[in-house]
DNA sequence: GTCTATACGCGGATAGAC
DNA sequence: GTCTATCCGCGTATAGAC
């Protein structure tokens, strides 16, 4: 891997681990095996490291998400399928946990990936709803943006359990509470 | 207020703001109109205030869930009241962000009242729920344990939407659609 | 109880040599 | 491209005077 490569890799575990505030650029290097003049030969600083780390991490999270919701199945199957897909729960989301830093949402540059990721992963899921509704599969009478919305957040709210608890098991209790409602509807 | 109590203030609003990591002793001492030597002489260090700061949300937390899960009402209807009740939604919640810190979840005096709160909180719901199932009067096949930990999941969550949007409007969306969920089980 | 002085390392970067 | 030197202010205290 490349100087610049590494040092947008370990900027993404420290980004996840620490948050952007707790994210120092000394971190970054060591973590990358760069010296301090050549982080800052690639990079212009701490805040142009985070966007390029922040956009991989997004681009990532859309392209693995979009594989299950555009995949095989009835839109109830795709959305549970997404719910229950293999996490590193107590790690929780890499983009999410950006939203609780101050710093990350005072900055535009930094600030714009992860509201887009959140508005898209919401309308992607409520089009699968849609869908899911307008075949009759299931939820007649439920709205798709607020079934999506509710969705992400058992997911997002999840790792806040699991994290609380030092255990993956809220963050599975609560997807299958929120999958028990949904298969009634 | 004492010069303690506005110390231990101003470390709540920090807490909530910033995190413990963004939070520094200065800011928390200039926000409260004390000195250096002051807050160290009423406190032992960052830690012992962030303790104490904690404490007091967790306390007040527990209360004003209390007083509502308590209240009057039929359980679905004090659980939508919970969901409903009246939030700071930008903000956040005091208690759930510290989950993202790592310097608080690796200390467990303070990892404790966070730990503890969430805890009760899940239990109390899942109380009210399964009182509601046999009184017959909602949810026959539902998992008490894992609705309550949807429902928490679902408010958590709903925060990260609504500051990842900068808009409340995707928590309400998330409420409204865990709610359109349950009033049909 | 509160203030001021002092300390030491880190955060975040710039400059210039190699 | 990478390294070392240097900078300045902040983070997080401790010490001792008033």
């Amino acid at each position: 891997m490349s100087t610049p490569d590494r040092l947008i890799e370990s900027t993404r575990e420290l980004l996840w681990e620490r948050g952007y505030v707790g994210t120092s650029p000394r971190a970054i290097q060591q973590r990358a095996g760069a010296g301090q003049g050549s982080m800052y030969h690639h990079f212009s600083g701490k805040p142009d490291l985070a966007l390029a780390a922040i956009g991989r991490t997004a681009g990532e999270m859309r392209a693995g998400v979009e594989e299950i919701l555009s995949g095989p199945g009835t839109a109830a199957e795709r959305v549970s399928a997404y719910l229950r897909r293999e996490r590193e729960v107590l790690r929780g989301c890499p983009i999410g946990r950006l939203t609780q830093d101050p710093e990350v949402m005072a900055d535009p540059m930094l600030r714009g990936p992860v509201e887009e990721t959140f508005a898209w992963l919401r309308d992607r899921l409520a089009a699968v709803l849609a869908e899911g509704r307008e075949r009759g599969e299931t939820g007649a009478g439920l709205d798709p943006a607020a079934t999506a919305s509710a969705v992400v957040a058992v997911l997002q709210g999840g790792y806040v359990l699991a994290r609380a608890a030092a255990s993956p098991e809220p963050f599975h209790q609560a997807v299958d509470g929120l999958l028990a409602l949904l298969s009634r509807s």
